[in-house]
DNA sequence: GTGCGGCCATTTGTCTGACCTGTTCTGTGC
DNA sequence: GCACAGAACAGGTCAGACAAATGGCCGCAC
């Protein structure tokens, strides 16, 4: 009865459209004071006015500065430790997190609105993915090898059949980062994926067949190179033919951000 | 009056002992509640049990069904709200975040006790850092390639007077990411930073002051191609230059690893 | 019958006050 | 000067209440 589905989806806030309207969705101008409150604590940690081991104000003191009741205060001081930002011991006090290993790396996908932004994360991407094209190249068990080529296939198979094979492309890119052995990759790429996959959504070619099949027939042709290079166990070509590719893919994104533009 | 240091250090929860000793700290046993809740949320979800847009059980149902109070409930919600798995909407309740773009990249502190852990992140930073310094050597400014020289001069200055180091060798990565012109390779380098610090530092030589001198010449000549290839404008040499000292590194580290477990 | 509007139950957001447990400081007695 | 006990303080948990937003239900008008 409880945990279904709702008859409105929660309106999904930031993929809901694209990234084309950067307009009517600058800020949320009425956050709950949870947020308020957190927010205005982590500004003041990040930017380095409340250092490392250094003390928060006491909840009762917060509470009653900002004139809000302690569950706000509670619930902000809960985010922030959720993100690692602080720790708290009962008793004591909260503290800011003098070990910020503990802080994890996000990337911004607001700023994923405007053509830099894009590059910028994959120029990342392409960094991350050619060294894992060659180290899979030297380690990729047999099996993987297979897979690879089998996510290689599967992707023709969709974009024989007309469609644009995101979810495969990106299937046959994490065999190749699994091929690595080291999971780091994978769990990476699959962040940088999650990140760029909603914005790639709108990235199809409406009503113009025959320039979508030259490009998809040239992604084929790259994957194929770089799938090569593997199997021969060259890191070396490995490493440029992903590069290759995903230099491409970037001019491609900057061609079809140009052209929608001037549209 | 407030704000002061405790007098007794907040207890720095993961990095108070290098890595050397993973035994005697496997987990705290005594979770607040909060936690609790909130951690058999979050596995629940990335299980995929709860899938996105799911709703979640009302606040009513969790604490009458875990036995805790409402208190409990939303510190754990809020807690997931900032880790970007659910979203929450007054009046409608709380769902699993479908748009999983909001979810951070992290790697567990925890895993890098061990030489495999520590190894896999490396890899991932000479897959970054060794395209950064590609781009670097297409990108950098006159300034930035001087700031360069002088953060690898710093870091010989500081050499000589018997430092390891740490910081300013670190400075100098840096200074090349920042000559990347793309801010998400000095984020993620930092982040990584942030991460192996604290590792890094229990690797020094106690009492070997000769093998030192040459560890330290051998990282000097190193970073000399790297900032010299970079100068010339040559993304090929820069990359592999900066790929060598990193495997160098890794090798290093690795031999340093296995000389303490042998002592 | 259909469309529209308003009411109401549900659910999250916030407030209040209380008690418990653990920490820190302080004063007292030795 | 030191050790111990107690007070003062701070975070953790509980209970109950009201406010605000949402979503569905019901009835009314057409």
């Amino acid at each position: 009865m409880t945990r279904q589905e709702p008859s409105s989806p929660p309106a999904s806030p930031s993929s809901e459209r694209g990234s084309a309207d950067a307009l009517l969705r600058p800020v949320q101008p009425t956050r709950s004071l949870s947020d308020e409150v957190c927010n205005r604590l982590a500004e003041e940690i990040t930017s380095g006015k409340l250092k490392g081991g250094e003390k928060l104000p006491s909840e009762q003191e917060m509470m009653t500065a900002m004139g809000v009741s302690r569950t706000v205060i509670r619930e902000a001081v809960a985010a922030l430790r959720a993100r690692g930002l602080v720790v708290t011991r009962q008793g004591a006090g909260a503290f800011v997190n003098p070990d910020p290993s503990r802080q994890p790396y996000v990337i911004d996908p607001d700023g994923l609105g405007s053509l830099t932004g894009v590059i910028e994360v994959l120029e990342l991407r392409m960094a991350v993915e050619a060294e894992a094209a060659a180290i899979a190249s030297e380690r990729a068990s047999a099996q993987q090898l297979k897979d690879i080529r089998a996510a290689h296939e599967e992707l023709n198979r969709v974009i024989e059949r007309g469609d644009r094979g995101i979810r495969e492309d990106l299937a046959f890119h994490r065999a190749i980062a699994v091929a690595t052995q080291n999971n780091r990759f994978v769990e990476f790429l699959e962040y940088l994926g999650r990140l760029i996959i909603p914005r790639q959504s709108i990235r199809s070619f409406e009503g113009e067949p025959e320039e979508m099949r030259s490009y998809l027939e040239r992604i084929e042709t790259e994957h194929e190179a770089i799938m090569n290079a593997i199997e021969a166990r060259s890191p070396k070509k490995a490493r440029d033919a992903m590069r290759k590719h995903l230099l491409n893919s970037r001019e491609r994104y900057r061609q079809l951000a140009s052209a929608s533009e001037a549209r």
